[in-house]
DNA sequence: CAAAAACTTGACCATTTGATAAAAAATGAC
DNA sequence: GTCATTTTTTATCAAATGGTCAAGTTTTTG
């Protein structure tokens, strides 16, 4: 008899999968929503219908769900980002990266809000990741855009910077939707704020 | 003998003031990094040297001290748009903006993250600000920045999503400083930031 | 300088919260 | 269907946390 999921690494059953999966969906949104010291195991098992004692029996303890969750959003958070091609014209390739981000963004406002969540605790889970492994993308990344403007494709900006803005400006969407729709006075849909932030970025960005 | 200082609204002793600015500034950074859960009355009171009991002679709980930081904030945070004259050139205007809400960000970055963790709990405090203040306020610029492109100084582009994109871009450096600083291996200063922003919204919002 | 007011401290309290242990119930393999 | 395994519940804890109270100390004021 287990004391827990956590403590047999093997293949989990159907009702471990399926209990996990909600755990971590209801964990995302408390977290986000709380931050990591705000939230609280019972509000995420109130979240899923279960109880608190029998959620610790699928995750040992507050911090490795919160782990579980980072880790997961982290991936769907890159992924976009990796796809961005030396190859493609760049108004195209920042098109598309700004279309997904903005899409994602709308798609799971949680996701974008548990990380800026975690920065703003000071990356302690992952600030090692963002000086390596995030870093190293970036500066990859960072290598083509610079290319790009080499070949007289781009305007010579900063290519930092441009990252940063378009990380920026789409994330905002989903952190900051409340005020967002406070202040227009209704939420506006993926195309119009995918049509907003290219035409505003990719002709700034665009060579004279 | 009063039991607080909020029980006699009438003016503060020197002490007080003093040790009310001194509690402020300590929860701005606990309630900026933690959240407002996450923020304990103790650990404001440790940031600034005072026993916990004693800082409850100083406000009621924790709810209005709360309350007073984020009050604090918001109006150092809507100054500078206020400022926005229509008079003026609009990448004159603009460009004093971004820079001074960038200067801000890097001077104040907690006030950034505070006024962001507010957000992020759905703004459960200034909803109503939000909706009400702050849509007028920002209804007002708006219509500055339509005149603007009507007059052809500044290219068709939405005036919400502009602002958005603004506040977007500048808080981005105060809430995320910690991955700015982790990508590019340094921290880049105001003029660098403001340099980047204005070169790139500006010219984005420039008239063909 | 003495009384009054303002300030600080330490002991205390009720809840909340992360977590454990063991019993009870449900599920699955044969 | 029965037995072993997995899942859920019930009872319980210790620490943390928001907050109170009354007594002591310092500062201000007449």
């Amino acid at each position: 008899m287990p004391r827990s999921v956590a403590e047999k690494p093997e293949k989990l059953s159907r009702i471990q999968t399926a209990n996990r999966a909600l755990i971590t969906e209801a964990a995302l949104e408390v977290f986000a929503t709380e931050g990591y010291r705000g939230a609280t195991i019972e509000r995420i098992a109130e979240r899923c219908g279960m109880s608190k004692t029998n959620l610790l029996y699928y995750f040992p303890n507050k911090d490795e769900i919160y782990r579980t969750v980072l880790a997961q959003t982290l991936e769907g958070w890159l992924d976009p980002f990796i796809e961005i091609s030396p190859d493609a014209d760049p108004e195209e390739a920042l098109g598309n990266y700004i279309a997904e981000k903005v899409a994602l963004s709308l798609d799971r406002p949680e996701a974008s809000r548990l990380f800026a969540n975690e920065i703003h605790r000071g990356a302690p889970l992952i600030h090692d990741f963002l000086k390596t492994e995030l870093k190293d993308l970036v500066d990859e990344k960072a290598a083509v855009i610079r290319q790009w403007i080499d070949s007289g494709k781009l305007a010579p900006v900063d290519p930092y910077h441009l990252i940063f803005m378009i990380w920026a400006t789409t994330q905002h969407y989903a952190d900051f939707a409340v005020q967002v729709e406070a202040v227009m006075g209704r939420a506006p849909d993926t195309d119009e704020i995918t049509q907003a932030i290219t035409g505003m970025i990719l002709k700034g960005a665009r060579p004279a």
